[in-house]
DNA sequence: ATGATTGATTTTGTACACAATTTACGGCAA
DNA sequence: TTGCCGTAAATTGTGTACAAAATCAATCAT
């Protein structure tokens, strides 16, 4: 075992090589995709170090591809681009986390805001149904299938605003929200992401009313934000934990194992 | 003139080849910067094609460094990157100019609405002076520095409300906003960018009212998208002024001559 | 043991060359 | 003229090789 994986045994990337029987030649695009999923559904803990090579081998395409790939995820604060030292999936600190969550609760504030005034039946519909298969997938035990569900219910949200770059803008937020929940997380909580809560809101908005969609706004961000455990400034180190205090000089030690 | 140059004659980059003199060797951050700056002050207008190789030369780097450029330039939607095409200075059409400025008057009322309850004497100091400057600048003639005050004004104020997240993502939508303005400046308006309003707000700021500092801010935005005109579809197109309608299909013919 | 130093190995950065694609130009026919 | 090809030039895309830097491991001194 000369070469140890970066990437966690168990928690391999779902790719077979690359065009293998389907055909499809994979590109910088894929590879983008392919990062953030598994970033999203925690296959990638922060601090994760990506190296070119090994990636480049397992999705069958060139360094280059690879590169271009990581300078999107960085551009998403998704991916960290360290000179010379390659890159990691980001941790992002606490003041980062709660600023992430601050941010979005402004932003999505106004984005019900606007929406609760003149959103449509057809919109309405659609609301309802996403809710609908977010609530069967968690009920079902499809965790990732919840989860994409319910970051999707946050991007049409905005996108039903109709304000192009307020959608945008919100989907960089979006995308990064999984990277605190993974570093943060509680293992004690559950993990069925407030669906109940989103029912609330599509609830507001079919009522016309901003105000509670508002408040219903900030009261499921505030949730997810209270989910999670701010406690150790040093995300997924159980070293900190056990002495009970946070120092980001013991930190790396357990974040590059 | 066998190879006409696609950067505009007389608009020129201010850069004296790469490394001469100076020293200094230039990377890809700094041909970010360069290319930023240019569009910030209208020297380089929207639509204008970005060839790799004369950029490549002109600043003494390899294509390499240009696309990495190029890549960072695309993410903050400054340039668009079109496969196999090249790049070209963004043209926002105006349903995103519009969606723009709406975007920034939500969150920058927000910022102020913050802002105002917690700033603090050292802050209002600074943002005293930043204003002083730029009318200085305006008064003394100098467009492009007092333009680059009126910009870093709106960034210092994001800043100072504390929110890293929120600081990002005003630094994106305020790094646009140029590009709108040299899309749709109306010739008819004078260009000495409404510095009143900065003096306005920090006025509202002082007095710790909230209610006056979101007020103005509104205000200020609304000032600077009612200078523009948003009459004609096509920037820059004088054809399409001079007949009097605005159409997709003779734009182009225009847009790159 | 602990810490520093050196050399080997791994990993990232970059230049160059060639392939693929698009654009420009000129001739030819309607 | 106007429109339509076909060729040539220019431009972008990509793989490869090599250079630079950082990491790792073993050794040695404290």
């Amino acid at each position: 075992m000369k070469n140890s994986d970066p990437i966690p045994a168990g928690a391999r990337l779902p790719i077979n090589a690359a065009e293998t029987q389907s055909g499809r030649s994979v590109d910088a695009t894929d590879v983008y995709a392919q990062i953030y999923e598994a970033v999203l559904d925690h296959r990638l803990p922060p601090g994760t170090k990506l190296k070119e090579v090994p990636l480049a081998e397992l999705f069958g395409v060139t360094r280059g591809s690879i590169r271009k790939a990581f300078a999107q995820l960085h551009a998403m604060n998704i991916i960290e681009l360290r000179p010379n030292r390659g890159a990691i999936v980001a941790s992002p600190s606490v003041a980062e986390s709660r600023d992430l969550f601050a941010a979005r609760r402004i932003i999505e504030s106004s984005i019900v805001d606007i929406l609760a005034r003149e959103i449509t039946k057809p919109q309405i519909r659609r609301l309802r149904m996403m809710v609908k298969q977010e609530d069967l997938a968690y009920r079902r035990g499809e965790i990732r299938a919840g989860l994409k569900f319910s970051v999707d219910f946050h991007r049409v949200l905005a996108s039903m605003a109709g304000n192009s770059v307020m959608t945008g803008v919100l989907e960089q937020l979006v995308s990064r929200t999984p990277l605190v929940v993974a570093a943060y997380r509680d293992p004690s909580q559950p993990n069925n992401c407030a669906n109940l809560d989103h029912a609330e809101l599509v609830e507001a908005l079919t009522a016309h009313d901003a105000d509670r969609a508002v408040k219903a706004m900030k009261c499921h961000l505030c949730n997810l934000e209270n989910k999670l455990n701010f406690a150790n400034d040093t995300p997924e180190n159980e070293l900190a934990m056990i002495f009970g205090f946070a120092r980001s000089a013991v930190a790396h030690l357990a974040k590059h194992p």
